[in-house]
DNA sequence: CGCGAAATGTAGCCTTGGCTACAAATTTCG
DNA sequence: CGAAATTTGTAGCCAAGGCTACATTTCGCG
């Protein structure tokens, strides 16, 4: 997110974009938790455990595919590409870092991370910056 | 829809409620806002505002009325209703609290206004609560 | 090996939020 | 007052992401 000219932002810009983005990115995380987990992501458990219809889930692989971040044959696993993992990777620092950041401002662990997945989509690189510098500034001094 | 039981995981019916209750909650707060500017709000300074052509806010508002948040006659302007006032202010105090704890953990003041109009829709409110009572710990021991 | 179960793919529809184009009402101003 | 400009409403289309139903492929097992 960069349009900081109110001017300029098309509604495009807007929920589309935002919604979009953290989509792409759910699938990318959880297609990489479950190669970790399985060494292989398949469409049914992707769509098992972000809770939509298996097909919806094809069709959400179908489009990281087409942006490069996943490949996969019929009928087979799905594998992120280079750059999916560098997003997946990407994703889940953020999310550390996030979670981190609300448990030291005294959020209970398990709701950090639940809303840390809502949140985390809407950090922009230099705010993450800050969180970065505010917990290391904390140095872990929270219980 | 009531999939609002927390114990299904990260399943909740995602992005439909998430993006529906986010655009809800901006189009009260911006009608609010032009009404304490305005005395009212009219459809296309909404429109403007908020980025999107003024169908688009016609028909939010629209839905705004179905959902008894909002009043207004053909060619006049918008108005909230009671249950609107108290959802905006609602919003409004979430935006201020979340834009505080964004600058009290060191991120600059205009970047918090803009991470915080996407972070706000996600912090539930036993978060928004640690968010409070961690601001008041710090009892404005910042600048 | 063959067959049923499970997994995956495909087709087609729904809803939502966005847009453009055009119609109608209101406001402004000569 | 009346015409032009502005505002609002309405119609109709698009894309995205979700779902169900049904087709096809793979897998597990007798």
């Amino acid at each position: 997110m960069s349009e900081t000219d109110p001017s300029q932002i098309k509604g495009f810009n807007r929920a589309r974009e935002r919604a979009s983005r953290a989509l792409l990115e759910d699938y990318v995380e959880m297609i990489a938790d479950l190669a970790a987990e399985f060494g292989e992501a398949r469409i049914t458990e992707i769509a098992a455990r972000l809770g939509v219809a298996h097909p919806t889930a094809t069709k959400a692989v179908a489009r990281l595919k087409r942006e490069g971040l996943a490949v996969s044959r019929p009928y087979r696993g799905v594998f992120l590409t280079e750059a999916g993992e560098a997003l997946a990777e990407q994703v889940r620092a953020r999310h550390r870092t996030v979670v981190a950041l609300l448990r030291a401002v005294g959020v209970p662990e398990d709701l950090a991370e639940l809303d840390a997945e809502g949140i985390e989509h809407h950090v922009s690189t230099r705010t993450l910056k800050a969180f970065e510098a505010f917990l290391a500034s904390q140095g872990g001094k929270t219980g």
